[in-house]
DNA sequence: CCCGACGGTCTCCAATATAGACCAAGTCTC
DNA sequence: GAGACTTGGTCTATATTGGAGACCGTCGGG
């Protein structure tokens, strides 16, 4: 079940959406830095399929979409924040380690 | 940087290092469910390479390499655990939601 | 009358993942 | 001593996935 979950752009949505709150289609493109319509539409998709994710249509002109966590969406946003927080402040560390080791790969 | 760590093999990995301890290439080939041994050599080599994997070669023959966590790895793999577990929990209810969608969904 | 916004879908092509063959060097079997 | 087997990979060929960009209908603005 991880395995079929943990794929980058969910993780990225799930983290968008717990932080800025519900969000349009077109906001969440914003604010998933690189992702394509096709896979956040997709991804969005799958999170609404499992259960995570709501995806409500107001039948306007120009049609709008909000998507938001249920309850279960939202317990995962909250495991996966602290990976963002964790990646962001230990970036310079794994840059430098990165350094080192194509430093000692170089050659030999 | 998040979205450059969060492959699925890689926190799959961090997570079986994390439980079983350190392991040899041929241990976490059959540990991590479904992985090949490509995308297991280059998921390691990248952990390697931000520091948060020690890859060990004793020269024998055969060949003996053990991985093990450094203290970065240790920091994720901490992070990462609770999600595994939750994945777990949470299975059987996120394939309800996915029957109730494809109920909804079957036709209209 | 033409353009753009919105939330997608579709198609085509590039990138990536998987399966499976192959490798060297030593050990075990026959 | 000829094979077979082991380990930790690499290489190649094929399948799967992802991204770029065109297209859609409907409405408002210029």
């Amino acid at each position: 079940m991880f395995a079929e979950l943990a794929d980058k752009w969910s993780m990225l949505i799930l983290m968008s959406l717990g932080e800025l709150g519900p969000q349009r289609f077109s906001e969440l493109q914003r604010a998933v830095d690189g992702v394509s319509r096709k896979m956040l539409t997709q991804s969005l998709r799958t999170l609404e399929r499992n259960g995570l994710v709501r995806r409500t249509v107001h039948p306007e002109t120009p049609p709008r979409v909000v998507y938001d966590l249920l309850p279960l969406g939202r317990e995962l946003a909250v495991l996966v924040a602290p990976l963002g927080r964790w990646a962001e402040e230990r970036t310079e560390l794994m840059l430098a380690a990165r350094e080192e080791f194509d430093r000692a790969h170089a050659d030999g």
